[in-house]
DNA sequence: GGTCTTGATCGGATTTTTTGATGGAGTTCT
DNA sequence: AGAACTCCATCAAAAAATCCGATCAAGACC
């Protein structure tokens, strides 16, 4: 005997269960449609392998030995591992893919990549997800390089340098122009112009901090700072640094409480207008998504179908909207 | 084809792994001694399982193909899981027990039970502890209906009842009669009589409140009061309810803060010197512990051996010791 | 060029696994 | 109590698997 439990088969840890589950030597072999004398030899083989018995054969119906209590769910450990071994073995035949590295701009609601992630994990519960957040330039940079083979971005209209991307709307986020309430542009009364905007400082969010305004979305003032973190732009706003368009989920409850004010821009003005931005799920032409990722797109865009009738009419379930809407 | 993988061995999965760790087939022959054609025959054999080819063999060192990768880490699990199925078949085999239920008075520290379970789990990890927290009659009766297979129980001198316990001193625990400090025996001064003790209400521990004090241990007053959790006991001596005896490590941070006393009990009186009282690991004569007690048990007392000294010198670290041995 | 190593293949030996039949023991039903 | 079942162990024979050693082509190394 060289060491314990050295040949121990799958197929003996199945039989083991088998007759667990069933009750009898003879159901476990009527299930497995064998010869009842090959569930004796398996048991046997697994209890000469471990040097214990694991039935008591004296009652009628078998009973677990304490050792075969001790060991049963270590078995049943095994089998699980291996069927989803096998699991993934099918699901790398179906061409499911093994893993997917998502980019989500940080504009992205939390809620709409949590939901559907929740439903992706017990349809696809074998397929690694990784998830970056990431400001608007780098989430196009993370799908070209392939860092990301999925990625929910923002999607201006009118921005033709993603002709490289197959990209399906999936919803939209409500970019919010807000300061600190103490901010010189919040005690302004009616419409703020353009020109009024210019004289203050702007927080824009980039993730390249070099470059200055090539294609900065919503840009205004000549004022301008660059962050390329959302949340450390939040606060710096919310301190009074500056102001900036927020995604409205996220500035809800500041506006709420007061610690935040939506600011009334002119809506006159074209460059105004782009609050409502389309966010996209996309990914390289180049790069077909396999079937996990075209399934988690339906299910992004499935929660759009759902809530689109709700924003037509303008009402978003919060005492939000109507400020907002009101400006 | 029946199902995919339906077939796949411990071996073949043994042999995948020995072939990607060793970097070839023939270094995988080598390691596990068999002939090189075995390996072959193996690797073939769960790639025709599995329909796909794990290996890329166009390049002189095999190299793993997108579905080797994605099955290596799901075959080491498996793997995994058999090993332990091994470890728990071999522990079973040497008698080592697969459960050990334990009872803890709750006088006992917490430090003295997590530091020995801490160093338990690396040593036995395959043995399922369950800790149950309860009050000195309790945990006897655990023990003896075989709820728990090992206790640690507070233990004092002279109890005759313990005779069919196997014992073994592990510690011990300060008894510290206290009271909120606006409490009237907080006010005297000098050392507290046992007829001041008597007039005021004593808040007991105890697991059976019908009973009417048979063998409380410590009891004074003859207002008493029973209370089976020792947190709510706790509670309500602080709260100013009445007086009682709690374990030094809860009431050090209260006796620092100033939000509970320690009563100057009448050193003379032979009835006040139950305030040190050992702490025992216990277990049914009739019932030996195996190997995995035995150690815990050593484990628990080897903490008592390195403090004892200290305990000795009359210093324990804290300011509470020379409140303590002040009075 | 020669030498080594690597992996696939094949035939034959060896071992393992399966099957069906049989028998003794326990259970169930009448 | 006895008939009819179901249970599990055992056995011999058949089937299937696994193993080994030898051999070969292809790449690496020198």
């Amino acid at each position: 005997m060289d060491h314990i439990g050295e040949g121990v088969t799958l197929d003996q840890l199945d039989i083991f269960v088998a007759v667990v589950d069933q009750g009898s030597f003879s159901a476990a072999a009527r299930a497995m449609k064998r010869a009842q004398s090959a569930i004796t030899y398996g048991v046997q083989g697994l209890e000469l392998q471990i040097g214990t018995e694991l039935f008591d054969r004296s009652t009628y119906r078998p009973t677990l030995t304490a050792a075969g209590v001790a060991l049963l769910p270590r078995a049943r450990r095994v089998l699980e591992a291996a069927a989803t071994f096998r699991k993934q073995a099918t699901n790398f035949l179906v061409g499911i893919e093994t893993r997917l590295p998502i980019v989500v701009d940080v504009y992205v609601p939390h809620a709409l990549i949590v939901d559907a992630l929740k439903a992706f994990r017990d349809m696809f519960p074998l397929v690694d997800i990784s998830v970056m957040r990431q400001t608007m330039e780098a989430t196009l940079r993370s799908l070209r390089e392939g860092t990301a083979a999925l990625g929910v971005i923002v999607d201006p209209p009118g921005l033709s340098t993603l002709d490289d991307l197959e990209r399906q709307v999936c919803g939209e986020v409500h970019g919010v122009p807000v300061a600190a309430p103490e901010h010189p542009l919040a005690q302004l009364n009616g419409p703020i112009t353009e020109e009024q905007l210019r004289d203050h400082m702007q927080v824009l969010l980039s993730s390249d901090p070099g470059a200055t305004g090539t294609n900065d979305l919503g840009a205004h003032s000549i004022n301008r700072w660059r962050v390329n973190d959302l949340e450390l732009r939040y606060r710096m706003i919310r301190e009074g640094l500056g102001w900036g368009s927020m995604p409205a989920h996220m500035v809800e409850a500041d506006i709420e409480k007061g610690t935040l004010v939506v600011l009334p821009l002119d809506q006159s003005d074209p460059a105004n207008l782009v609050r409502r931005v389309p966010l996209s799920a996309a990914h390289l032409k180049t790069k077909p998504l396999g079937p996990a990722g075209r399934w988690l797109v339906s299910q992004i865009s499935k929660a759009d179908r759902l809530e689109t009738p709700h924003l037509d009419r303008g009402e978003r379930g919060s005492a939000l909207s109507s400020k907002i809407d009101r400006e």
